[in-house]
DNA sequence: TACTTAATTAACAGAATTGTTAATATCTGG
DNA sequence: CCAGATATTAACAATTCTGTTAATTAAGTA
């Protein structure tokens, strides 16, 4: 699978796009407080931090028995870039949407 | 799910990556042409693009029995958005990775 | 009307995903 | 060494995903 199919993949998971977003609001942590917040077994978070770590958005420290969980920035930077590559395109088709709508309401009749 | 998670879903298959960035470099298509770079069967090309439309990541426009497909501009513009809600803290990593690096080099033993 | 083209929907099989509980490392403390 | 804590792997069932071919819908045309 092409590399941004699969971050997109790991990022599809609305339990995954979770854990993702609480690492970057709170940093580094471990399994057991993501566990907490994801309404699931320690297993499945276990797997669900697998996919992630497979497709590069996360990264593991080990400490003891303990795993610390971080997001990856290389990854949320290559989604950026992403969006960036074709921006020329959206941001053009944006613009002309906001023409669009800008002329109706100038002509008060739409 | 969360609006994010069906956008990134949308995107997570390989086929449906390329149909979203063919129409982005080509503008609105029709089916034909995305089944033609696909290499799978219409009815296959036909049920990705329901994906896509669901998630509001394309548009559809008919014209007799065509239907022309297009990026939704918007759906990329919430990408670039989700990025750059979360940019303070994945910004701020990858500059102490460069700093990092950077010293690295500069103590010449690592 | 009948035929062709464009696309979608239906029905189905095989593969992948996701959650559960049970079992298995691995580290720490008494 | 044994017991507890932290996390992962294994095995299993239920669901979802994805591609195929066949059937259907809709529009243009002889």
């Amino acid at each position: 699978m092409q590399d941004m199919a699969r971050v997109f993949s790991a990022l599809s998971d609305p339990t995954r796009l979770g854990v993702v977003e609480k690492l970057m609001k709170h940093g580094e942590l471990p399994v057991a407080a993501l566990v907490t917040d994801a309404g699931m077994s320690a297993p499945a978070v276990s797997r669900h931090l697998k996919v992630l770590r497979h497709a590069g958005v996360v990264k593991q420290r080990a400490e003891g028995t303990r795993r610390y969980y971080s997001v990856a920035p290389e990854s949320m930077q290559s989604i950026a870039d992403w969006t960036a590559f074709h921006r020329h395109f959206w941001e053009a088709s944006l613009d002309r949407l906001d023409a669009a709508l800008e002329a109706e309401q100038g002509g008060a009749d739409e």
